[in-house]
DNA sequence: ATAACAATTAGGTAATTACCTAAATAAGGT
DNA sequence: ACCTTATTTAGGTAATTACCTAATTGTTAT
């Protein structure tokens, strides 16, 4: 936890997360995206690793980085949980998502709309 | 964004919050649930409100912080939506609760809206 | 084997951060 | 007015962080 936050402090570093929201990349096509030595590219991917956030695969001469599924999302999410008063919008999300749901239940067994 | 990232790093902030989630408190108040000066304490007390995660409120000879609501879940919400390839069950919630909140203003006015 | 490329490690510097104590500001009680 | 309490500001130090360049390691191709 402490290391996830820490490693998303950074707007260099949540920009390399949301690269690899996308796909995975290799170290170089990283660092291609910004104008900063390969050397602290490399360091910030070791700070998202290191957090958990990120895999390594080296695969050749290149070395690949991908997300972790859900490793972002679990941590924000339990804390979340106790540190927002009222962890209540996100309820709110979940119970609104369950009404959705209810709702097209309902839709699917007969009723029209739009 | 960013300082709210940056607060966010630190575990002392955090647990801050954690504090406030349940009520307003004194800079005082806080100050004792940590083995820490007071200085300190307000020094991330202000980091925290420069982050826009909490306000202070001055009574008479106290200074009251509480957490201002929703700013900490819009934050990660927002950053999530780009950064996690999986966002995909946020974003799905998000989705639904527009799609409620728009079901609910055609139901409250009734006008048409293509 | 050598060259070329990909990435990391090593080592150094400037800037930032987190703490502390002491001093200042502000409000309340006597 | 004076003393106490609450909080912040000032100022300083130690530790950390973010960057750089140069050197190293590992892989592929000639």
């Amino acid at each position: 936890m402490q290391r996830v936050f820490e490693a998303l402090s950074s707007a260099v570093r949540r920009k390399i997360l949301a690269y690899l929201a996308h796909s995975e990349l290799s170290a170089g096509e990283i660092a291609g995206r910004f104008s900063m030595s390969k050397p602290s590219i490399s360091q910030h991917l070791s700070v998202l690793e290191a957090a958990g956030l990120i895999v390594r695969e080296k695969r050749g001469q290149f070395v690949f980085y991908r997300q972790v599924e859900d490793s972002l999302l679990n941590t924000l999410n339990g804390f979340v949980q106790e540190a927002c008063p009222v962890g209540r919008p996100l309820r709110r999300e979940s119970a609104a998502l369950a009404e959705v749901r209810r709702r097209e239940a309902a839709d699917a067994d007969g009723s029209d709309r739009s």
